[in-house]
DNA sequence: GCTAAATATCTGCGTGACGCAGTAACTGTG
DNA sequence: CACAGTTACTGCGTCACGCAGATATTTAGC
């Protein structure tokens, strides 16, 4: 097994994980981004803010604001002014709007779930472990290209 | 090892490489869709023409039209008209201009070698798997979604 | 061989996502 | 109670994109 073939698989799939969250965003109706945030929106802990927002999708704080826009008035979030600190806005996520979003996940999970099936306990294990170092690299990285310039 | 556990981990995944593709497109002063489509310049079999950058990138005709149009102002590729079919236009990479991103791709590739040496023979062959199966999987996916609409 | 259909690429135009820079509302520190 | 710092929002210009139609070339029908 050489380093370059797995660099350049890598590479491949890469791409190909680009062009299946576009789909995923054609097939929904929304853009990519928007994709993007629904999805940060489920994985990671909140609560959230239009500022954490923009953090996490690295967007400015204009633009997060118009993405918020955007999933308010589809409805898949709402907006609620934290009692604490009147100038952040807590942005909430609406479990019914997320529900489509949620089975369209499953309905392809159902395919990757038979590709996991293949595989031992230990393998599963490893796999797990392989991609929470890759978004650990990943987040490094993206820092160290942000700094770089 | 939970099913779940791999699901979610496998989107925080998909989050993290939108961000990881954003950063190097922004480092390189490009947009996304230009280093995505690049990179399938140097991981796809040739030859290749607008119109197979089209396919490959999900873009319409006239949208990859304007890709390689920046693409070719940039200075990465070349347009060349074929000689058998005078419709098509050959795209052809330029492997100087290619130099800066393959740095770019080398550099930040260390990063991961490191994390690939802590794997064993056996480890690396079976993400190499993983990996093809995924990217064969995606665009089953894809092609799934793009007909259900 | 000539016309019609098919194919590959390009062009005009409208929509909308984005960054930038400035603004408004609010907090907390002296 | 000023004054700096933070959080979110608002014009504005730029540009990527899809759509529909235009142009050039090839292929099929007769």
């Amino acid at each position: 097994m050489l380093i370059d073939d797995l660099q350049q698989e890598s590479r491949r799939y890469l791409a190909a994980y680009v062009m299946f969250n576009q789909a995923v965003a054609d097939h929904l109706g929304l853009h990519p981004t928007d994709v993007q945030c629904l999805n940060l929106l489920t994985v990671e802990p909140g609560p959230f803010t239009t500022g954490r927002i923009a953090e996490l999708t690295g967007l400015t704080s204009g633009s997060a604001t118009r993405l918020v826009d955007r999933l308010e008035r589809a409805g898949y979030v709402v907006r609620h002014r934290d009692r604490t600190d009147r100038r952040r806005v807590r942005v909430e996520p609406v479990p019914e709007a997320m529900r489509g979003l949620m089975e369209l996940w499953s309905e392809l999970g159902e395919g990757w779930q038979a590709m996991f099936a293949d595989y031992t306990e230990d393998e599963c294990a490893l796999l797990h472990r392989h991609m929470r170092r890759t978004v650990e690299l990943s987040r490094q990285q993206i820092a160290h290209l942000r700094d770089k310039k």
